[in-house]
DNA sequence: GCAAAAGTGTTAATGGTACACCCATGG
DNA sequence: CCATGGGTGTACCATTAACACTTTTGC
């Protein structure tokens, strides 16, 4: 779908899109990929439509795939926005009229549209803000607390991935997904703090993140840093996955 | 929908369906409601499509109110299952050749088709196994261990919705909606186990329940049981909605 | 040597686990 | 009076929360 000619709507799944919440985290902030729509000055979730022959979920990676470059990477689904007020979307008439959307396409996107969100997590270096396609002109990382006027319920929805994240914290490798593969315990924590949006007893966290067994200590250290190197760390995988799968705790 | 001429394809969403798995506690065995298809031996969950002027959740309480009607349950989304070998179904063919699709609709019912899975708690005995429709001849629980021959994937479905049941114990108001008003300790423990599936102490499940302040003790006893009386609990609101906020505890 | 942030230790309170004993009820 | 299951207590252990001191690094 990288120019107008190749978008086809006659095999597509009528009335059904995927959003996808792909969160970054950088310099202590969550941050959300958005693309800039082209002639209007409203962002958008990268997202896209489904083919009647795909799996949703398998149209949810294409998505990253093919507007983001980026492959193998964590994504759930987390909601279907399926109420009504979402589709007095004001963005497609004004698409429109501007040529972006071509006039053999106006029946399919003035259709009533159902959205599968999905979140994603990737590590914030390794996205290069560059995708353009036939509906986009740029492609930015935005604080989560600072998001700029976006399309339809786009902030609804990474609302509900944010809170969807804090959720499934102890039971999602949220940690693994968002971090580079070193990490300091104070870089782990600012993480957790991030997401939970509270802070957390630096004494206490480390113990306790020890006391997982998820960590392996790489002997080695953070250099360069005006004080006291901290150690690098890693995560040990056999165990994390165990730990993943029974989660952190539980009451019961 | 109660019968074949008021089932008009005309509005409704394409390719979209929802499917409820209804959970009802009773002899100590959760048990899901499932309709018989008329014609052919296999049950499915009761479900619906979506008019395009309606809120997808909003269909989902209308399934739950023209089929078996129940208002005002306790009715969550909990996944869309999306992928395309859940439409290798066989059964539509059957009910084509059987008559009981009529031939006006075959192309609706041969989309490819995707649906929204939720779950609904309700109390056992107010359900009437009664409802029949202009596709189901018979409405009836099941137990979840013994379920009978099903369409597509709606065991799957089952699945899915028993293991979101288990992770959100804590986080919803799970006990609220399957136990009658009143109720003994003892039952909700039976409650706890069979979600669970794992036996618990009893003397610690009691403790842990009575210090999280949901439970207002009604000075009655449930009376005619051949051992002590047990007494009779209700749940209080306040605490009770409070401490489903906070979920019942949090890690971090 | 000073500021900044990292690493580590202790203690008290809380909550969980694993037990055993007594009590009320119907038959 | 006995079998059945309900109510409650206690002791031990693990986890959490709150808090302070020492260490390393760049400047």
């Amino acid at each position: 779908m990288r120019d107008l000619e190749d978008f086809n709507d006659t095999n597509l799944q009528p009335g059904l899109s995927v959003d996808c919440v792909l969160f970054g985290f950088d310099n202590n902030e969550l941050k959300i990929l958005l693309l800039k729509l082209k002639s209007i000055e409203k962002w958008a979730l990268p997202g896209g439509f489904v083919n009647v022959d795909k799996d949703v979920n398998a149209e949810a990676h294409a998505v990253l795939k093919n507007r983001i470059g980026l492959e193998n990477v964590f994504l759930k689904q987390f909601y279907l926005f399926g109420n009504l007020e979402r589709n007095l979307n004001t963005h497609t008439p004004e698409l429109i009229k501007n040529g972006i959307i071509s006039t053999k396409r106006i029946a399919f996107f003035k259709q009533r549209f159902i959205t599968v969100g999905y979140y994603a997590l990737v590590e914030y270096s390794k996205v290069k803000e560059t995708t353009v396609d036939f509906i986009s002109e740029a492609c930015e990382w935005h604080s989560i607390h600072n998001l700029p006027k976006m399309i339809i319920d786009h902030k609804e929805i990474i609302l509900k991935a944010h809170q969807t994240l804090k959720k499934e914290l102890n039971t999602e490798p949220i940690g693994l997904n968002l971090l580079p593969k070193q990490f300091t315990m104070p870089e782990l924590q600012a993480l957790y703090e991030t997401v939970l949006e509270k802070k957390l007893d630096r004494r206490n966290f480390s113990r306790k993140m020890l006391n997982y067994n998820i960590l392996k200590d790489t002997n080695k250290r953070r250099m360069g840093v005006k004080h006291k190197a901290p150690i690098l760390y890693e995560f040990d995988m056999e165990n994390y996955n165990q730990a993943i799968k029974n989660g952190f705790n539980s009451i019961w």
